[in-house]
DNA sequence: TGTAATTATGATCATGTTTTCATATTTTTA
DNA sequence: TAAAAATATGAAAACATGATCATAATTACA
């Protein structure tokens, strides 16, 4: 029992869970982003300029996606040096994705 | 061996395969497009008045995002009198969203 | 301390998305 | 055939996003 109390509640949570799924799908879904999270999962701990480096893409915007995703909570971030080291949060993150690439290759 | 024949063919193909996943997602990702493809999981064939009204959403908004779902090859569509049903297209996207709300649980 | 390296930030521009509204189209049925 | 029912469409408004550029901030190191 854990969403039953009244017809609103019921509504309530589940127009809550859609608009939080949504939110995840949202920051994940630009190829950039996929493809830092990709990077990611094979390499835990990357600098942006690695992660530039590996990707071919320019410093600003990359530091601009990697912010998005920090702020939105997939990413964590840790200073070494004078470098930045990202990783992903929550290692759901990589299932989502592993999924997606898994389902989506039929389509 | 797939992909492996040029430095580019392999960057190409990755890329594409990036884009293809995040066009996928971002047609996804909106509460009102999850609703709808969580509805049809139950219920396989909808018209468009059985949608708005088991979402308490308007006709015309909803019927946008179906049209948006449908060019994009996610939903199908046949007439039945004067009514419009929609059904999911590929089976592969209810595994997704499966998936997805399974995975997001916990985040 | 001053310079280089690394990353972040903010402003701006261009684009894209979502919502709303009014109206058109298609089909049924009286 | 006219009216009603169901859905689609197009334009406009409101809003969000992505890319780019210049520059700021932080750290290391000579």
């Amino acid at each position: 029992m854990k969403d039953i109390q009244t017809t609103e509640g019921i509504k309530e949570s589940q127009a809550e869970k859609l608009e939080r799924i949504a939110f995840i799908l949202k920051t994940v879904a630009h190829p950039m982003r996929l493809g830092i999270i990709h990077l990611l999962e094979q390499f835990p701990r990357l600098s942006v300029s690695e992660i530039c480096e590996k990707l071919n893409s320019e410093q600003s915007l990359t530091s601009h996606h990697l912010q998005n995703m920090r702020i939105k909570g997939i990413l964590s971030v840790k200073r070494e040096g004078r470098s930045m080291l990202y990783s992903l949060k929550e290692r759901d993150v990589s299932l989502i994705i592993e999924c997606l690439e898994n389902c989506s290759c039929n389509m």
